[in-house]
Parts: structure tokens; sequence; C-alpha cells
DNA sequence: TGATTTTACGAAAACGTTTTCTTTTATTTT
DNA sequence: AAAATAAAAGAAAACGTTTTCGTAAAATCA
């Protein structure tokens, strides 16, 4: 089949062991055989089977991405990081998509059990309400970062942003641009991204003296048409809010297809802030104001940190919490 | 370490190969020897050595996607659409980005041919002239199957969209609504999409007897600021088309910056058409009209058309093109 | 010169599966 | 009951590396 270390070793009248060690640059092999080997391994194209070498040195050289979706532009940009620092180590990625369903986040991290990669990068999906699977990864020892989604009754490396601060700011933007009745969309209530941008939200409330009212905390679904229905119906209301502040960029979409729909005028009418790691905000009608968060280097700074913990596991002892801040950007959408 | 064949064998006072047969559900095994292994494995959360079954049987159960960036709504869909038909088969997918760089193409392409992946989903780089690598890849026999970005040199099975037809219609789109100097966004001179698209925009001028002039065939480059200027260049002139036909939805966007900047009314000015995915096109202003390509799908049939090929070798003499439809969608930026 | 170290290479075991080929035991047939 | 067959399990080789250990030959030392 194809060339291997027996092949290359007959032709060069030389032992598997030497034409190995002279690949790998060992100093027990003479300069000269190593520049033979060498020069045989680029005629013959030779390329090392990466599962013997892996079987052998309890090592893969790869790294899994576990991620609730990809068409998603916070989780591209994070992607993106990732690779880039990966490729920049010589590590192989693989990627999984949860899709929200936490049965597949499961039987994805029983499969990584196995010892198909050497570390870990993940982010919950929304309806993760126990952690056992993680926790049992983690006995393994296969080292496991966390990013942006992490989970809250874990002791576990983390890389977020400051979404507490995120969150009351949103918060203090629409009120300060005139909103009294302020509606918070959430993408689910197990996840600590979504409790710290929403305790964000009614602490700024709280601090200007606005009484939260529940009926404007809209629990939002997986479900597209479902959340359309959902902000449709609270927007139709006499009763309606002013402002809106959505913890996802999907659903300030969504919000702003039901007031295109519903000819409710952003931000006359109804002010809107989002969480987004959209290109297109300002280009948006009216542009939207965001709170857009570093995804790019979030991605980085998991990569790296879990590049330390799989290169020197001694230190591991430490549990890094990496956080990251978000910005603010102000656009028409949550004009006065 | 973890727990093994051997281990299980020991525990359960058999032999490691017919705990292995128990596992795979051999017919030469009882089936209540079947019952005690599986759940003695599942008591020692016994996951199987992926590299080790890899080396023994030849199979990565893992496919490689080699595209040119992750943070591009189109890639993105398409990714997802892979992802989807991959885990339904059961494989586990690599992910590569070139980010546009041939020499990342060429070495990621080099590495895959060690047998690391059982087939290689692969859309070219904006810089790929000459497809020796991949070639060379092909003839190793492990299977490949370009989509969007193909080559045209090479005979090789693809999934792609009628970029003809598609580049046809959208500059008669942008004829029929008035436009008389009707400027092409490329993205590169090497992929055939692009020559496609352009083909499509020629023939559509010359059937509507307008004379194509170069100045207004502009050969964009991978660096966003150089873009912006050309295209700023170009629309500051006294003598500005009254027409773009983006390619690449990346030269709408940019498009729409320089109008926003330069203070260009779109449609009234100039009017704009686009490829692209975006999920906020009817939300900018004014709402983007656009070529539609079925991402999703392309991904899906794309991953398809591999599982065919790496399922049934000896059907391979065959070369599949595959040939899905844009839709055109009409919205305000080209508006009479 | 003889003893010691260094240099350069080879032999062989190991990594954890899978699979072919035997072998043992149980069952059926004559 | 002996012979033939079927069922169930085990032994061992193989997949292609890496790495430890061993050993010639060459170089250095006393």
């Amino acid at each position: 089949m194809s060339t291997n270390l027996k092949l290359l070793a007959k032709e060069l009248g030389l032992s598997i062991s030497s034409v190995s060690k002279a690949l790998r640059d060992s100093y027990e092999i003479s300069a000269e055989t190593k520049k033979r080997v060498r020069e045989m391994a680029d005629k013959l194209n030779y390329q090392p089977n990466p599962f013997a070498s892996s079987l052998r040195r309890k090592k893969s050289i790869t790294i899994a991405v576990v991620i609730p979706e990809i068409a998603n532009n916070f989780f591209a940009l994070a992607m993106d990081g990732i690779q880039m620092v990966a490729q920049q180590k010589g590590y192989h990625v693989l990627t999984y998509l949860t899709h929200e369903d936490h049965k597949n986040e499961e039987s994805t991290i029983q499969q990584l059990k196995g010892g198909r990669v050497d570390g870990v990068l993940l982010s919950l999906c929304r309806d993760t309400a126990d952690v056992k699977h993680l926790a049992s990864l983690h006995e393994t020892g296969i080292p496991l970062v966390f990013f942006d989604r992490v989970p809250e009754t874990m002791e576990c490396p983390t890389v977020t942003t400051d979404d507490y601060e995120s969150g009351y700011k949103a918060t203090e933007h629409l009120i300060k641009a005139g909103c009294k009745k302020i509606s918070c969309l959430s993408l689910s209530n197990y996840l600590s991204i979504t409790h710290k941008r929403m305790k964000g939200y009614e602490d700024a409330l709280q601090h200007h003296n606005i009484k939260l009212d529940p009926k404007w905390v809209l629990q939002c679904t997986n479900d597209n048409a479902t959340n359309l229905a959902m902000i449709t119906k609270m927007l139709n209301k006499k009763d309606r809010p002013d402002g809106i502040f959505a913890t996802v960029e999907k659903l300030a979409i969504s919000t702003y297809y039901v007031c295109q729909d519903i000819k409710l005028k952003i931000p006359q009418q109804l002010k809107v802030i989002s969480f987004s790691n959209l290109r297109t905000a300002s280009l948006l009608n009216p542009s939207l104001s965001t709170i857009t968060q570093p995804a790019f280097e979030i991605g980085k700074e998991s990569a790296a940190l879990l590049f330390r913990m799989i290169e020197k596991k001694t230190f591991g002892n430490r549990i890094d919490k990496i956080v990251l801040k978000s910005s603010l950007i102000e656009r028409d959408s949550s004009k006065k």
C-alpha cells in the first residue's frame, strides 16, 4: 500500500528503528544517514501513519471543539481563533455540533473519553442541566476548557466575558435612553451566561428604581417560529415594553423581524440592544446597538489555555478563569 | 491507565479476542457471553482505543473539511450540512481553515495523505492556481469531493450551484431595474465560480447590448481595507457605475459601508445585488437583493456524495457533478 | 597497547485492536 | 456408540510506529 517505515528501511538497507530515529532527528543517527533517509522519504512520498504513532505515543495531536452550532457569528469567530492557535501548534481540530441538544453533548463526550483527543474545548448547550458527563470526562484526565457557556456547578477552567457588567450596562443604556418598561429576552434558564446577563439586567433596573415585571422576561426556545410568536404576542399588546435587551443575537434579529412585520418603529416605539457579533450591525435598519464579545479572542484564549494544560500537566492544580471584556456599541436602535 | 480489552478479558475470565468479538456482536460468541461482556464493559466504562482500531482496520471513521474560512455565512452553513450527515454516519469531522492561502491548503493536503481521514471535502482558496497537490491526494485513493469552489482543470466529483445562470440573472435583474453601467466585484481570477459568475455577467450585458467596460470589473483582494479603498475610488469618480453585482457577500457589505461613508444612496444612485447567505439581508438599510445559494444543502450533498464514494469504492469510475440551484431574491437594494 | 568511552546502528517489545486460524466442547447424525 | 457437524472460545499474527536496550565498531584515553 502506501510507503511505510518498513519499505523505507528496505530501500535504504537500514533497520526500521534507525529510519524512525533519523526522521525524528535523533542524536543516535549520523548526519549523513539522516540526510539519506530524508531524501528517500521525500522520494517515496513517505507520510507517517498517524494512528500507529498515536497508539504508541499516547498522543493524538488533536483537540476537540464541542459547540452548540457553527452557523452563528459568535461561535464561528471563536472557532476561527481556536483554529488559529491549533494550527500554530501543529494540532488537528475535531468539531462537534450539539445543536443545543444535551443528548448530543453527552454522546460526544462519551466518545471523546476513548482518548481520541488530547484536550477538549466546550461551550454548553442551552438545555444542559446536569454536568455528570463533563465531570466524568474531567476525571479521565483529559484537559477540558469551557468557553462562554460554562457550567456553574463545576470547578473547571473557563474563558468568559464580563456578562454581569454587560447586562447591567446594556440595561442602564436603555434606561438612560428613556425606557421604562424593559423586556429581557433570554435563551435558557440553565446557562450561567443567561443568569449573569439577567442579573445585570435586574440590578440595573433596581438601581434605577424600576420594578422588574416578570411578564417582560421572556424565556425563549430553540425554535425560531415559537420565538417569533412569543415576541409578536408581547409586542402586540397595549401594554408593551419600550425597550428590549436581547441576551443573544438571534433574538434581536427575531425582534427586528417582528417589528418589521407589525410595523413597530425602532427606536421610536421600541429601543433594542443585543449581544451580537453581526458584522452588519451598523448596516441594519436601524443600525443595531450591540454588546459585542471578543469572540475571536475568546477562541484564542481558550485554545491557548487548553494547550498550556496539555503541555504541562504538572501545573494542573491551578484552575484558570479568564474573563475578557465585551464592548457596548451604541447605534441607532437605542437612540433617544 | 484506562480500561482496555486486556483488562476486560482478565475481569471476565475470557480471552481478548472473545471480548473483542463480543463487543462487535460477532456470531461466534454466545448471547449470554455477549451480555456479560457488555455489562462489564459498561461497568468499567470501557471505550475502545480509536487509534488501535484505526490502525488495524485501516479506517479512520473521520473525514476532513478544508475550507477558506469559517467566519463566513456560506461556509458556516455548508459546514452545518456536512456535520449533519457525518454525525448521522457516525463519522468524525476534522476542520482545516486555509484562510485563502494556498500554502496552507497544500500543507493540509500533504498531511492528509498520511491516511488520517477516509475522505476529504474541499473548497479551494482564492489563490489556488495549480492543483498538483490535489491531484496527488486524489492519486493516493482517498476520496475527494469539491464543493462550490471547484478546480477547472481536474476531473473530480463536485457539488456546485448554477453560477453562470445566477450571474446572468443577477446582471439582467440590474439591467431591468434600469442600470446601464454595471460593475462586477470579483474575488479572484483563479476560481471557477468567479469565472462562471462573470461569464454570466458578460453574456447578460451583451444580450442586452451593453458594452462591457473593463474598468468596472474590479478584481478585489483578500484584504478588506484594500477592497474598501478600491470600491471607494470607483464610486467617488464622476463616471461611476449605477449598479453593482457583487460575486461574494463580503464585497456587498464593503459596498454598503462605502456608500454609507460617501453618502451614496442605494438604490437611488446605485443598485446592488450580491451573492449572499446573510440572514439579515432583509433587515439591512436598504434590504439587500441577493442570490442565495443553498449552502446547507451543498454541505449535505457534498458529504452524502463523499460517503457514497467511501462506502463503495468499486463504483468509483463514475464522476458525479451535482449542481444545485441558487435563488434570486429581489429586495430594495435593486429597486427601480 | 589495552582499557574505556563514544558513536551509530539493530533487535525486539510495546501500544490496543481486529481477524484468521485452531482448538475445545457440545450437539446432532448415522 | 462412534462419527460428523456445529457452536463457542482462544492463540497468535498483524497494523506501523516509538523507544528501550543491547552491541558492534570506532575513537579516545591511560
